[in-house]
DNA sequence: CTACGTCATTACCAAAGCTAAAGAAAATTG
DNA sequence: CAATTTTCTTTAGCTTTGGTAATGACGTAG
């Protein structure tokens, strides 16, 4: 590995770092946490999962897991029904009234992180653009 | 703003902050939160700071900046000093042991973070790369 | 020189995750 | 097939980490 690549790595991991905790600030609905965000979000790409399934997804130990579940069915964003085939397990899923907070959060925050980005080039954003699916990837690895 | 940038500005926010969770747990120091640590940063890119300018910069408030200081003077991190005009402010900055930790940790998250890296091809890698320092320049912005 | 603003700090509080342990159900083994 | 072990979720209690409100010392403007 070159000593650019160990640059990049640096500077990914500090942005990384440094983005998640102003984007935290950003939240539309204030009483959501970003993990609870997070296991919204996880849901709606994957339909149902069972707590242990969200809690290595969402890299928490299963207890989190257990109460931000508890936490989102008590606001009627989550429903939680027995597995059909294994009595120990749960199959959780999301509701219509989270992808609705799902969409207004992803609104609000592009565009909070577009003003930011009006401080770039052009060439600079096409960068971004490029690895974003690439950023995407790498974090769900 | 085009459809393709709010999915690039979505999949940046998704990516930062799952990241940033993961990379929460390969902390070199386990005694040394993220938060201290991007502090050390910011003393080595700076130089000397006050309590009130690294709040600003870590988005932190004044007291839990305070708290911090006081963690890291006590692990012999970090100095703190009387401000040579105004005899409200102290200025801090950062001692030997502390760069070494910095340089530790970083070695061992480039090395968690290589690894995850692996799941990339040549290309994405080279995207990857190629948008760090943009990535940087946001994240400070 | 008095009143107001600013900086750091102290004291108290809330959020969010973790570990240990319990309880139920499934899987495995003798 | 009974007993043991393993797996999945949940409960209970603790720790970490950050926030808000209030305080005290110092600078600054009227």
């Amino acid at each position: 590995m070159s000593e650019d690549d160990l640059v990049a790595v640096s500077q990914l991991r500090s942005s990384a770092m440094r983005l998640a905790r102003r984007l935290r600030h950003q939240r539309v609905e204030e009483s959501l946490s970003p993990t609870e965000m997070g296991v919204l979000g996880t849901l709606a790409r994957c339909g149902k999962a069972t707590p242990g399934e969200l809690a290595r997804k969402e890299h928490v130990q299963p207890p989190s897991m257990t109460r931000i579940i508890a936490m989102l069915e008590e606001k009627g964003l989550v429903r939680r029904e027995p597995h059909p085939e294994d009595r120990r397990q749960v199959v959780v899923s999301s509701t219509e009234q989270a992808e609705q907070i799902l969409n207004e959060s992803r609104r609000r925050r592009n565009a909070w992180l577009a003003e930011l980005a009006e401080g770039l080039d052009e060439d600079e954003w096409e960068r971004l653009r490029a690895a974003a699916p690439v950023l995407y990837k790498l974090a769900h690895l």
